[in-house]
Formats: structure tokens, C-alpha cells, sequence
RNA sequence: GGGCGAAUAGCUCAGUUGGUUAGAGCAUCCGGUUUACACCCGGAAGGUCGGGGGUUCGAGUCCCUCUUCGCCCA
């Protein structure tokens, strides 16, 4: 029995179902399934500190849509959601929202309580354990946001699978994976040159640049040797007492003569070789070019390739370091004091001053515009300074390494294809390896310490590594075996390794960690290496390569069968949505104002790594799509009292379609069920849906409306049109469902039992199993529908207006076939007297005349 | 400077291996209270396919070149 409402409507569905689902399990994995039977899914988990926008909407929409697919083909989706927490997004939230700062040297207050009103520009000292307390506090409130609104959005995720990459899982997964890669080799621990952040005083990886346009001035500035002065030109005097050689490139005719002399500085009189080498660019300034410890990172190559010393004056706060380093001679002792302690910056003019005194700067300083690396968060140009860093091989300096993670990224099935071109261009540009510590508080520490020797120095060429069983560790609360709590930082005891890895380090490993690694080896079994990474485009050279990087070095594969890449939504000039623009569009109200299901429509329709420009009036075609869902159903499933055709489950019956118009109709669909399963199969979401949607409105506007007066007669006919109704109904639910989960299981509990998202994908031989017909019949039929239409529009009458005269020509062969269907036709356009028809082969498709009736 | 992508109706986009007169939705305009739906229905109008050159019987589609825009890397 039908349980139709009257008047169906769209509010409610998601509060409705969402609850129903949940309460049901309707998506949990069960994990008795093998992995042949499996989809596994790595779902990018939100940075929970963040605010999601409409762009997050549209891409996990993107993963939805499959995961459903997937799982109406049959397969049991692993589909689990985690959030992003770990690291400094969520530090600078903690900071911001109670006016805390994090300072390691403070003990720990059990009774710190947060102020009321936080002040941003006072932010408290508290210590490390207070601020990871406080962090863990609201990332634990943020993620409940997210997964109401991940629920309400309707995605089939499994909730019982959650995650988080600062959780206790994630630290163990992190932590033995490094140790494995340490056992192997693969991490080590390097004093090196590093790109530092000034402002948070961490370390940064090649990963984390960005290259942006930095106001600067070319200064030209005389060094003296020989007859003349050399000019150079830089934009950081600043570093003149860090300099270490002048350079110019081997074939520059100017300064042939001076190759293998050495020239003095100006102000501190510190005597540097002037020695060849082609990245010095003849073009740029003079052509010659002061090389200093560390003004970027030619300077740092040239440091490798030429032995150059090491003359560091910028220490790790971004100033200048305050002691007199020992090369400034005795005469430069006075202006090195000038500039000691300042800021770069402050520490630049010093220099000029001083420049301008000894009559050592050649004209005025000229504005530039150069590139600058920056931190990605960060907001000053980077420095170079040397640090013991850990990092991990990643090819950047391992050709053999290189061309195997490129060859890694050839066994995924790219969607779209051209995107792995971003991998394998990011890989063949890699510098260096992967540095991983970070100088940070909320992360996941090194399960590491380091010997004191009698001095209270640590032994870093030996460090002790934690065992595997007991990890997650904690080395700055925990003792390394063998030792005691009281011999922490003193001689012959130890020191934990006081950094936290790189948040990519444990993002890299989502796999393993959801797939339960080390944890859980038959779920690993079922659910590794996995079917689908989905994930913006934007981070290739971030999430998806350290995960490919991992995973090789790990496990010997790719992590996964598939990477998915999801364009960006941008605003209506196409610029990104960003906070600072003040262009986002927050999701909760347009899943409001226009439902999940319209919401999930629109984003169907951007093609997968295509960008997408955010419009609202979209989004009422969506609605109206559901809504014509919720009206045609209803129309077909109603009762007679209640105007509808009173079909149901019963006349789900292929042997009771007859009619040769039923039979073309379904035939047609039989073309779209293929379409939509091959295009699905691709990854191809939006054809899929535009077949679907193409065939459902021109089942409403033509299909419909032919048969709707025979499909209420009590015989054959009529029942060969209530057959056709619900087996297309039934087949047209199932090929929407993945896009509108909540109007298709609405429609559905009105007449079949269960969900429709555990029902089976159409087959046609299953679902569609009547006798044959050319769809051709119903294109035909339709298209003398509309022209019998378009007179009456054209005579501005209404539709109901009688025809009185009706002439059809076309050729012999549409003529019999429309006439097949001519009944249909004419109750359809209540064409009252018998139609005339013409055999006409020079006419194309149908050429109608129909005279209405004379109204009076 | 290098790599990738895009440019088709006012807007958002389709357009297979080259093949009649280039399609859809939105917006616009004109009509229609039709017993599924006024959150609706019917109809119409709207394009030199970014510019130029080439291959071909035939180019939105293939080749070259230029322009503009986006992303990534130097």
C-alpha cells in the first residue's frame, strides 16, 4: 500500500532522514565483506579550525556522489571522516579565541581557566600541557559543527569511523611510521640550512612556499681591492657582514681579471674571494653579486658548490645576532655593534647610514619589486638558518627515488587525467628532501631523546628512539628505558627532542591510519590500498604526494587505485573564495534556503577539477528538480481519490507493457541507464546526472503528458501505461539517487521497502526486461505534441483549447510510426476531429498544421 | 621564463573518432489558474564558436601563431 502524502514537500528531509539513516546504519561498513567487495575512500579531513564554505560543500559532494554510486553497484563503501587538527591552524584559532599564548618554559596550572574576555594583544603565557589542553578543547567543539553539517549535506559517510590527525590513533601511526623510516634510513637528522619563519619561529618545508612579490631596493655598493672599487648590487645590505664571496658568472668579460683575487667589505673590512659560477646573472645589475650566509637560496648552493664558509648574523628571531662575530675585523668592530640586535629590517637602514657615511653606496638606493619566499601562513619574508633538522627522503635528492614516485603516480587513474602532470612536475622540481620538524607545540612529537654527555651536551649522532609498543610517546613527559625523570636535561642523563613533526607527515599517512595499520591488520587487508583519494588540486604537491611518498617508502605501493581532483568554487569575478577577499559563501544558509538535494545538484554539475563560479539562481534549478521529483512520483503513485494513478509495487511488471509508445519509452531508457553506469564508471558524475536529468524532464513534459489520459482506463492500455509509470519511476529514483539522497528516499518510502541507497543500481535486463520498441516513437510522438503546442501559443490560447484540424507530413516511415502512438497524441493535445495525414519524403522531421478551435 | 588548463548565446556549461541548419539550463520576451506540480506549464527570440593563418570536399572539433584569463612552478 502507497503511503503518498497530499501535498509532499521538500522541508524536513534532511532533519528526517539524516536521523533515519543514522539510526538505521543504513551506511555502516561491514567489515565482514572481502577486498574485492570493498570501496575503501581516504576522505581529506577538514582543517576543523577553519571555517568550511561552499567549496568544501561541492567537493565532498563530489566523493558523495561515488561513494553512493559505489555502494548501489553493490559494493560495501568504507567511507570514514576525519578531521584535520594537528598543528598551527589550530594553534592560532586556540590564541585567538581565549588569548592564550603557548611559552614551554611554564609548569603546568591544573586550575587554569581561560579568561572571559580574551584579549588577542595580551594573550597569557600558559604552558605547553594547558595550551594542547585548551586545543584539544576546541577542536572537539568545531568538529561537532562540521559533521552536523556534513550530515544535513546528506554524505553517506560511515560516522562511526571517525578520526582525528592529532588523536590517539594518528599519533601511533605517525610516530611508528617515522621510526620505520628512521630503522630504514629514510629519516635522518641534518644541521643544514633551513627556510625559518621569523614570526613562529619554526622551520618550513619546500612544501609550505609561497613565492610572493616583496617591496625591496637595489642598493649598489662599492667593495674594495685592486685599482677600483667593484660594485654590487643587492636588495639586503643588511647581510654585507654575512658576506662570504663576490660572484659573477665565468664568461662576464668585465671581471675576468678579478676571478681568484679577493676584495674587502666596506664597513667591517672582512676580505671575500671573487670566484666564478654561472648562476650569476650578467644581465642583473652589475653582473657581479655578493653571496651571503644565508640571503636566499642560491646563496645556499653556492655555499655547497664553492666550500664557501659559513658567516651566520641572522639568528633564529629574524635579528642580527648580538655578539661580534669573530671574521668582522678589528676596524668593523664598532659598526657591527650598530647594527647587533636589530631587526632586519631597522638593521638595513643602520647599514645604509653607515654606507652613506664612508661614501661607500653609489648613488640612491633603486625600488624594486623581487620574489620573496614566504611561509604560506606566515606574513615576512623567510631567512635562512642553519638548524638541526629531521627530514625524510622524498627524492629531492635521490634520482632513482624520484623517477619511482613519478612512476607511483602512473598507476593511479587520474580524474581528470592532466592533473598528474602537477604531480610528476612537482616531483622532477624538488630540491631537497622532505624536512618534517617543525619548532611548534600543538603536533605530534618525535618519539625521540638525546644523550647528555658529562658537559649536559646532547649526543645527536645517537638518539634514542622509543620502541614501537610504546608509542603513542610523549618524550618531553615520558623517560627514555634505562633512565629516570630526574635525570631529564641534566649531565650523563637525557633531553627529549623538543620538536613536533610536520603536519604533513601524519596527514600523509591517512590511509594507514583509517585503514587501521599496524592496529587492526584484517581491516587493513579489507580496505588497503584503497579505491578513491579525493581532494582539491591545490594540494598535489602537499597531501597527495607526501601520501604517495609514504606509502612507497612503507609499504612498496600507491596508496590508491584513483585520485580525484575537485576544482575550486569562486566567486562571481572567479576569484577564490577567501576570508580575507570577503567573498565566502557560508553553506549553512544556502542548505537552508534552497535544500541539501538542490545544493548537492549544483555541485554535480562542476566537472571534476574544473573551477566552478558560485550562483545562487543555480540552485533553484535544483530545487525544482526535487521538487518535480516529489510532484511526478506523487502524480504516479497516488491514489485515483486523490487524483493520482493509483500505481505501485504491484504493477512493477515488464510482460504488462504493451503499448508500442510504453515500450519505446523504456527502450530509451534503457540507453540512459548505459549512459549513466559507463559515465559513473569513469568517475564522470555530472554526465551521469545530465543523461538522467535530460531523461526525467522529458519523461514529465512528453511521456506524461501523452499517455496520462489512457494510463487511467481500466484496461490493457491503461495498464501497460501504469506498468511503464512505475518501472520508470523505480529505474529513474535509483539513477538520481546519488544526487538527491533525500527527495529519492522520501519518494521511495512511499512504495518499496528499505532504502533506496542500499538498493541495487539499474540493470537493464532486471529493471527494464520488455519487449524492445524504437525510442524514435516517442521522440516523434513528442515532437508533433509540440508543435500542436506551439499553435496554440502562437494563437495565444490556452492549452485546453480544442484542435479542430490537424495535418501531419512527414515521410512514410514517421508517418507509420507516430501513427502508432496517434491516439496518445491526440487525447494529448485534445485534438477533436480526425487527423490528415501527408507522405511527403522531402519533409523533414514532421511539418504540423493545427487550427484551434474558435473560442467564444 | 617553464608547465597545466580555459576562452562557444547576456550568465553557467554540453558539444564523442572532423560530417546536414552549433545544443541545454538560467535570465529575457510572449502566452496559459491544465485535477501531479504557479516552488507550475507551453512557446519564442538570442551565437562571426577569442583573433589570424593552415590541413581538408568539409573545422567549434586537427595543426601553427597571437591575445586574454586562471592555477602551479621558477
Amino acid at each position: 500500500m502507497n503511503t503518498v502524502p497530499e501535498k509532499p514537500v521538500l522541508e524536513g528531509l534532511e532533519a528526517t532522514w539524516s536521523a533515519r539513516w543514522a539510526e538505521l546504519g543504513t551506511y555502516t561498513f561491514d567489515r565482514t565483506k572481502t577486498r574485492d567487495q570493498i570501496y575503501s575512500i581516504d576522505t581529506p579531513p577538514p582543517t576543523v579550525s577553519g571555517s568550511l564554505h561552499v567549496g568544501h560543500v561541492f567537493s565532498y559532494t563530489h566523493t558523495d556522489l561515488i561513494a553512493r554510486y559505489q555502494r548501489m553497484r553493490g559494493k560495501e563503501v568504507f567511507y570514514p571522516m576525519g578531521w584535520d587538527d594537528n598543528g598551527l591552524p589550530t594553534e592560532r584559532r586556540v590564541q585567538n579565541f581565549y588569548g592564550v599564548r603557548c611559552d614551554p618554559s611554564l609548569p603546568y596550572d591544573a586550575d587554569f581557566i581561560p579568561p572571559e574576555k580574551p584579549d588577542a594583544k595580551r594573550q597569557i603565557p600558559i604552558s605547553r600541557r594547558n595550551f594542547v589542553e585548551l586545543c584539544n578543547e576546541l577542536v572537539e567543539e568545531d568538529e561537532k559543527v562540521f559533521e552536523q553539517l556534513w550530515r544535513t549535506l546528506g554524505l553517506s559517510v560511515d560516522w562511526s569511523q571517525q578520526y582525528t590527525t592529532i588523536g590517539n590513533a594518528s599519533q601511533v601511526v605517525s610516530q611508528r611510521a617515522f621510526l620505520r623510516n628512521v630503522a630504514r634510513g629514510e629519516a635522518y637528522q641534518q644541521d643544514a640550512p633551513t627556510l625559518w619563519d621569523v614570526t613562529y619561529q619554526t622551520a618550513v618545508a619546500q612544501a609550505e612556499l609561497e613565492a610572493r612579490e616583496y617591496p625591496g631596493a637595489y642598493h649598489r655598493v662599492a667593495f674594495h681591492g685592486g685599482d677600483s672599487p667593484v660594485i654590487i648590487e643587492t636588495t639586503r645590505p643588511e647581510l654585507i657582514a654575512a658576506c662570504v664571496a663576490l660572484i659573477a658568472h665565468p664568461d662576464d668579460e668585465r671581471y675576468q681579471s678579478l676571478f681568484g683575487t679577493t676584495v674587502t667589505s666596506p664597513l667591517y673590512g672582512v676580505e671575500v674571494p671573487v670566484v666564478a659560477h654561472t648562476l650569476a646573472d650578467p644581465e642583473k645589475g652589475s653582473g657581479i653579486v655578493m653571496s651571503c650566509t644565508f640571503g636566499d637560496l642560491t646563496d645556499v648552493q653556492w655555499w655547497r658548490e664553492l666550500q664557501l664558509p659559513n658567516r651566520t648574523i641572522i639568528g633564529r628571531d629574524g635579528r642580527v645576532l648580538r655578539e661580534t662575530p669573530e671574521w668582522i675585523t678589528a676596524d668593523g668592530v664598532g659598526r657591527y655593534e650598530e647594527i647587533a640586535g636589530k631587526t632586519t629590517f631597522s638593521a638595513r637602514e643602520a647599514v645604509v647610514a653607515a654606507l652613506r657615511e664612508t661614501g661607500d653606496l653609489d648613488g640612491e638606493p633603486t625600488p624594486t619589486q623581487r620574489m620573496a619566499n614566504f611561509y604560506e601562513r606566515g606574513d615576512k619574508p623567510l631567512e635562512i638558518v642553519s638548524t638541526r633538522q629531521w627530514y625524510i627522503t622524498n627524492g629531492g635528492r635521490d634520482a632513482d627515488l624520484r623517477s619511482k614516485l613519478v612512476a607511483r603516480g602512473d598507476e593511479i587513474d587520474w580524474v581528470p587525467a592532466y592533473m598528474q602532470s602537477r604531480l610528476t612536475n612537482w616531483i622532477e622540481g624538488l630540491n631537497g628532501d622532505w624536512l618534517v620538524s617543525r619548532q611548534r607545540f600543538f603536533g605530534i612529537p618525535f618519539p625521540v631523546w638525546y644523550r647528555l654527555d658529562a658537559d649536559g651536551e646532547p649526543d645527536y649522532d645517537d638518539p634514542i628512539l622509543a620502541d614501537e609498543a610504546s608509542l603513542p610517546v610523549d618524550p618531553s613527559s615520558e623517560v627514555p628505558p634505562g633512565f629516570t625523570e630526574s635525570q631529564r636535561g641534566e649531565p650523563g642523563g637525557f633531553l627529549a627532542d623538543p620538536d613536533v613533526l610536520d603536519t604533513w607527515a601524519t596527514s600523509s599517512l591517512t590511509p594507514q591510519i583509517i585503514c587501521g595499520w599496524e592496529r587492526d591488520p584484517d581491516l587493513f587487508e579489507r580496505t588497503f590500498p584503497m579505491d578513491l583519494r579525493p581532494q582539491g588540486h591545490d594540494i598535489i604537491r602537499t597531501w597527495l604526494f607526501s601520501s604517495i611518498v609514504r606509502a612507497h617508502l612503507e609499504h612498496g605501493v600507491a596508496p590508491w587505485t584513483h585520485a580525484a581532483l575537485s576544482g575550486f568554487v569562486v566567486d562571481p569575478d572567479r576569484k577564490k573564495m577567501s576570508k580575507s577577499k570577503g567573498n565566502v559563501v557560508v553553506p549553512d544558509e544556502i542548505l537552508d534556503k534552497y535544500g541539501a538535494d538542490a545544493v548537492r545538484w549544483r555541485a554535480a554539475g562542476a566537472r571534476p577539477g574544473a573551477d566552478s563560479p558560485f550562483d545562487e539562481a543555480q540552485m533553484k534549478v535544483g530545487r525544482r528538480l526535487a521538487m518535480k521529483v516529489l510532484n511526478a512520483s506523487k502524480f504516479v503513485l497516488a491514489s485515483e481519490e486523490a487524483y493520482g494513478l493509483g500505481a505501485g509495487a504491484s504493477d512493477l511488471d515488464p510482460s504488462r507493457v504493451t503499448e508500442a509508445i510504453d515500450l519505446a519509452m523504456l527502450s530509451r531508457l534503457r540507453l540512459v541507464v548505459d549512459e549513466a553506469t559507463a559515465r559513473f564508471e569513469e568517475y564522470d558524475y555530472a554526465t551521469a546526472l545530465e543523461v538522467a536529468e535530460k531523461f526525467f524532464w522529458d519523461f514529465c513534459d512528453d511521456y506524461l503528458e501523452l499517455v496520462k489520459e489512457r494510463s487511467r482506463r481500466d484496461d490493457a492500455a491503461g495498464q501497460s501505461a501504469r506498468s511503464a509509470f512505475v518501472l520508470a519511476l523505480s529505474v529513474q529514483l535509483r539513477l538520481l539517487a546519488p544526487f538527491l539522497p533525500y527527495v529519492t528516499e522520501e519518494v521511495w518510502s512511499w512504495w518499496q521497502e528499505g532504502s533506496i541507497h542500499r538498493s541495487t543500481w539499474p540493470v537493464n535486463d532486471v529493471d527494464l526486461a520488455t519487449d524492445r520498441h524504437d525510442p524514435a516513437l516517442l521522440s516523434s510522438a513528442a515532437s508533433v505534441l509540440a508543435d500542436i503546442r506551439g499553435a496554440k501559443s502562437t494563437a495565444k490560447v490556452s492549452q485546453k483549447t480544442e484542435i479542430s484540424n490537424l495535418t501531419i507530413s512527414a515521410t512514410k516511415a514517421r508517418l507509420d510510426l507516430v501513427r502508432l502512438a496517434i491516439g496518445d497524441v491526440l487525447a494529448a493535445g485534445r485534438v477533436v476531429a480526425e487527423p490528415t495525414y501527408v507522405a511527403d519524403e522531402t519533409v523533414d522531421g514532421f511539418a504540423v498544421e493545427a487550427t484551434p478551435a474558435l473560442v467564444d
